[in-house]
DNA sequence: TTAATCACCTGAGGGC
DNA sequence: TGCCCTCAGGTGATTA
């Protein structure tokens, strides 16, 4: 399940294949991603050269001279690059060639994945503009999480989940950051203190970094574009291990279902 | 305005 | 062995 560490991983396996490439030619066999993928994909893409390779969140941006391509992995794409004549498989929606003879493969078995296109800056998009702050920079910390916080009754995990509110943080790193921080995953986002803010930001930053040298959790669909699963997943302290013992106090981790995503704590060692 | 729920989708795994 | 059911989850749209 590709979340931000899983992105930033991907970019940075393709971006020594692709960045200051011209693409030759495009394959979309599948166009009904999330949503459509556009009809004159190829047209507008054969020809350019991949001039900026950046993140937003979860979204991968490709800059080219006359507009953005914005790529989103959603819970099962991978992208891998791969030399020509590597024969496709099943969900191998699409390719884009380029003049290096390599051809980077988007590869997403449940389709909630998404590659759009944009005339204008990708930040001016209705997708990108509305992302909240990156976590690994110093705009999030505690102090901005308690002032947007404030008032509000929405579970704390809910609140770090949204985007708008912070970029990227998806429910495995938000479980295991709530965890670190001692905080339990259904209290109020306005009732947490400045203190446990400050705590929460600091686990958040230090298990994303961690994943990041770690190239990524590896959790069922996801693996690097290098074609090789992360290694992150050994080190989940909580995520995914119900019933099992805490590492901290050894007392048993419960499982509570919050936004229709499960969610995994210790009631002794994170406080409501 | 805010918060919760729904819908999209496919593969894995468990039960029978 | 094969069928059926449940679960996994990112995020925009919809509903309360």
């Amino acid at each position: 399940m590709p979340e931000l560490p899983e992105v930033e991983t991907a970019l940075r396996g393709i971006k020594p294949y692709i960045l200051n490439q011209k693409i030759t030619y495009v394959i979309v066999r599948r166009p009904n991603l999330r949503w459509p993928i556009p009809a004159n994909l190829a047209q507008l893409l054969t020809g350019q050269t991949v001039k900026q390779l950046k993140r937003r969140g979860k979204y991968l941006l490709l800059g080219f001279d006359h507009g953005t391509l914005i790529l989103h992995l959603g819970m099962s794409g991978s992208l891998s690059v791969l030399p020509e004549a590597t024969p496709h498989k099943k969900h191998d929606h699409v390719e884009l060639h380029f003049a290096n003879h390599k051809y980077l493969r988007f590869t997403d078995p449940r389709r909630f994945g998404a590659i759009l296109w944009t005339d204008e800056k990708a930040a001016n998009h209705p997708l990108i503009s509305s992302i909240g702050p990156e976590p690994l920079t110093n705009k999030f910390d505690g102090d901005y999480l308690y002032s947007i916080s404030r008032n509000k009754k929405a579970a704390i995990k809910s609140f770090i989940m949204d985007g708008k509110i912070v970029a990227g943080v998806g429910n495995i790193y938000a479980t295991e950051a709530l965890f670190l921080a001692g905080i339990h995953p259904n209290k109020s986002a306005g009732d947490v203190t400045l203190n446990s803010y400050r705590k929460l930001v600091d686990a958040i930053k230090s298990i994303l970094k961690q994943a990041i040298k770690q190239g990524g959790t590896t959790l069922k669909d996801f693996v690097n574009p290098s074609g090789s699963p992360g290694y992150f997943s050994i080190q989940l302290h909580v995520y995914g291990r119900a019933g099992k013992s805490c590492p901290r106090c050894k007392n048993k981790l419960k499982s509570i279902r919050l936004l229709q995503r499960s969610t995994v704590y210790c009631p002794y060692c994170q406080k409501a």
